[in-house]
DNA sequence: ATCCTTAACGCAAAGCGGTTGCTTCTAGCG
DNA sequence: CGCTAGAAGCAACCGCTTTGCGTTAAGGAT
């Protein structure tokens, strides 16, 4: 959550990153993304700045922080009562949010502002939860499942690089396809 | 190469371009990547720090399209004789290459300070130029090959995810495995 | 409950990177 | 050879960033 250790987790240490953070948030919807200034978050949070660039050291930080909160999923993905529909709903929803121009900034800040890999790692830790979640469903049900690292290679990843690297002509097909891969390939 | 386009290709724009370029690039190995400022490397170009910010905009966009050039392959992919040497020596070579730590720092530079994706794209060109050159050469013996859009979702996708989202626990043996994945779901 | 230690914050000043209007130079062209 | 316009130089201004020091308060010990 935040880049330095929290030493002192309770009281005024933990109300600061609350207003910081939420400062963030409400600047970004307000003034931009790209108009947001150290200076300007720490008078909405009614902090000084010397106090976020002490705490977070930089404002590529602080972005990265909340871009890691914005980018983690508010719920366990849906049970279609099969592997198959369930992965591809899955697919479809995580593709479309992150190809998103807003997801594709959030993506950008976690990576950005992230010196140690630490919240780039929690992304990617995210979706291994929601696809560990899908296929755990799949074993109990007593269907034939891939591995999770054979999907976040094959489903995760390409959609991922795609969004980075090759912007444009994303859509829910492609994520389809991906997963009819890697279900073909399990048997 | 530049953000901007060069109206005037020749004679003193050019010799800016190179200058400056050739400073980020001794500077770099001297005082360190973080090191880097505007007006370190105008001095260094003998530019004034204005020149810089009117052709690039940004330190980052200088940094993304000097990261690009260093991305580029140097040479074509070696030719072993068949599709799985050839493929395979070549993943293990990118991989090494990409998951450098000086490798890694290229690739966000060049996601970093790229407005418009372009940068980006390029990236990816370049590793897809490789392949299709992989793919042509089996073509050309008589072996049965995937599709290059395959190796790339297969192959490259998800070794560059892993590179920006999971540092640590990447090598050659990794790079065989997706390799030998992509060519035994191609029979 | 009170004191002690020290991490964390506020404050203010100084340093420096980033920005911009204006001028000067020069490449390309008629 | 002169004209035009794009590009670089120059310099001043703005504001983000940094830093030293005093103050506050959280967490632990007595």
């Amino acid at each position: 959550m935040s880049p330095r250790p929290m030493a002192r987790p309770g009281g005024r240490s933990a109300r600061v990153q609350e207003a910081v953070h939420t400062a963030v948030r409400e600047l970004e919807s307000e003034v931009g993304r790209d108009a947001l200034t150290v200076p300007l978050v720490a008078a909405r949070a009614g902090v000084t700045p010397s106090t976020i660039y002490r705490r977070w050291g930089d404002l590529r930080e602080l972005l990265s922080d909340v871009a890691v909160e914005r980018l983690r999923p508010e719920a366990p993905p849906e049970n279609h009562g099969g592997l198959a529909s369930d992965l591809t709903v899955w697919a479809e929803h995580f593709l479309d949010e992150m190809a998103s121009p807003s997801g594709r900034a959030y993506i950008r800040d976690a990576l950005l502002g992230d010196p140690d890999g630490s919240n780039a790692g929690q992304c990617s830790a995210y979706a291994a939860d929601q696809v560990e979640v899908i296929l755990a469903r799949a074993a109990a049900r007593g269907e034939r499942a891939p591995e999770a690292e054979t999907v976040i290679d094959h489903v995760v990843a390409p959609m991922m690089y795609r969004i980075l690297f090759r912007p444009g002509g994303l859509d829910a097909a492609y994520a389809r396809h991906l997963v009819a891969g890697v279900l073909d390939a399990t048997g």
